[in-house]
DNA sequence: TTTCAATATGCGTAAAAACGCATATACTTT
DNA sequence: AAAGTATATGCGTTTTTACGCATATTGAAA
């Protein structure tokens, strides 16, 4: 685990991604499936946004049968779950961030 | 003020602009002579940096004389600062902020 | 008003990142 | 083993972003 404050930025400085991470910060685990839905993309493209936040082990994968469950790196340093609460604060009232919430609660895909 | 979390994220995604507004963070106001000599880079990046900060509102700048002094926009919300301060709390002991630091402190060009 | 110092910006180029789509891989079920 | 489902990735293209350099702007001083 050596994730660099500019590791961070970078990682969260895209849209799906950051709707990612929030979505995960709240729910602890999620498959790509769940994802796919919350975020209504398709599927290629959340993979590879997936791909992008493990390499910097922003996020751990879990194997169960054919799904993925995807969680926020567990070792993550203080700091780095600080700025995602916050960030996850400032989505708490605002689009698209609360749509993906209400779509991600009425899916159940695994 | 209307900045939104993906504002933010894009805008500290960047090497130089990271490394200055954590400059800025703990040093209230700087001119751009002080950041380039911080983080050394020549004058139109670092003007072109502060722009782009500028234009998300996450940086207002006073002018005084022929100096530009730059900070952090006082009316962040204050999820904003705290995602800065988590930054900044990460860069207090690495390569290259404590660097910057060091050099910032060893200038005063106004 | 000419010159100088500090800062900003126009513009073409280069580098990085995201995309779309097809296909590969891994596991399950039949 | 074959077929189906979930997920990952190779690859060429497009979009975005940063860069470099020249030049414009703004204020100070001579």
């Amino acid at each position: 685990m050596n994730l660099q404050p500019l590791d961070l930025t970078k990682t969260l400085a895209d849209d799906l991604r950051l709707r990612m991470v929030i979505l995960l910060a709240k729910h602890g685990e999620l498959c790509v499936c769940d994802l796919m839905s919350a975020v209504d993309a398709d599927q290629p493209k959340v993979s590879r946004h997936l791909a992008v936040m493990k390499r910097v082990d922003l996020v751990t994968a879990r194997r169960d049968g054919q799904w993925m469950h995807y969680r926020l790196h567990p070792d993550l340093p203080q700091w780095a779950f600080a700025v995602i609460r916050s960030l996850q604060d400032a989505a708490s009232n605002k689009a698209p961030y609360t749509e993906d919430e209400d779509r991600v609660r009425s899916v159940s895909c695994c």
